[in-house]
DNA sequence: GTCTATATTGTGATAGAC
DNA sequence: GTCTATCACAATATAGAC
């Protein structure tokens, strides 16, 4: 994984066009320009522009997924890794706010790429269902199935950083650094709001 | 607002088309070819491609926003129009799954369009916020910020319709009867969860 | 590895016949 | 309203000089 200045210089380039203008509405040429360099030199490093999307497709996920997949495989118990899953998931999403749009806009579009990307990365769920309801069975009552319990989880980690321009102007007036506040307040809050619906 | 059926057959093939692949992704001849009419009658109806995506993108809007915004507005207590605001969203998704990718992924691109959109739909939370916080007074202890809990509310409505086909994959094996029944359900669990972070 | 030049195809848009 | 023909341009990609 060894890369050249213009080999770094171009995905990071690709990276910010496709994040925010999508595979097609960037033009090889567009990203040339950002990257400052001949628009020849895409098609040397990484043949068609396909490849070069697919490279930053996988870079973005694989900054996604593994923290999930991770605290998915862990031995701790749900209650013991959930609130460090949502500090995993907030930071990530805190450092590259654009990736879970731009996922889930590719994902939505090929659907049919989902079932080898769960493959390659080894995401198996089976085991956190598991946990999560063994510890919901010590507890009377009724509870919550336990994927919508996942389901929760997820969405309140990632859906404010899928719709941060419509969050920030109608509930921050415009105000980005107050926007930002507000995320970093949900590693604190969330945790609490989780456990209410465990 | 009288459409012939042309125009009409237009406006369904560019929604199915932009909805899935973007607005740089879909060519003009692409939708002209799913309507099954010719290409220059695009541009006899709507002048130009960012015409059409507009009258597209106002539709969506449409479809997403005035739930939103009406129950912002209402009179009802925000226990009251809670469980309402929930039913509506989701079954407005489960009409068309595709939508809040299709707008969070246009306004991720164009943040700059947010204000004039909000004040072209007259979206305003300051009344549900204040409603919100009379009502919490009333509750002693600790309490969420009014509008991280309607962050929350928001987030576990559309999220889900967001990341289908993750959900649908990860969650239910490729099973859309399934996940499409749990999103249902999702209409009567979620006031009960989202009761318990008010 | 980096450039220029070029091949080829696709795209949005319009003019004008019917 | 609907078609054919056409324009001007942008796109990806490759060949070949240096």
């Amino acid at each position: 994984m060894l890369q050249t200045e213009t080999e770094q210089r171009i995905i990071a380039s690709a990276e910010k066009l496709f994040y925010r203008k999508g595979k097609a509405g960037s033009s090889m040429q567009d990203i040339a320009d950002d990257a400052g360099i001949n628009r020849t030199l895409l098609n040397y490093y990484f043949r068609t522009k396909d490849q070069l999307f697919e490279a930053v497709f996988r870079k973005a996920l694989s900054g996604f997924v593994p923290g999930l997949a991770s605290l998915l495989k862990s031995d701790m118990s749900f209650r013991e890794y959930m609130p460090r899953l949502i500090e995993t998931v907030i930071d990530t999403m805190l450092e590259n706010p654009q990736i879970p749009i731009f996922v889930l806009q590719e994902l939505s579009s090929n659907p049919d790429r989902m079932p080898q990307i769960i493959k390659e990365m080894g995401i198996d769920p089976a085991v956190a269902l598991k946990k999560l309801e063994s510890e919901q069975s010590k507890a009377p009552g009724a509870h919550l199935a336990p994927r919508q319990v996942i389901i929760n989880l997820l969405s309140l980690c990632i859906f404010p950083f899928a719709a941060r321009p419509v969050l920030t102007e109608i509930f921050f007036n415009g105000d980005n650094a107050a926007y930002i506040a507000a995320m970093k307040d949900r590693k604190r809050l969330l945790p609490q709001v989780v456990e209410n619906f465990i």
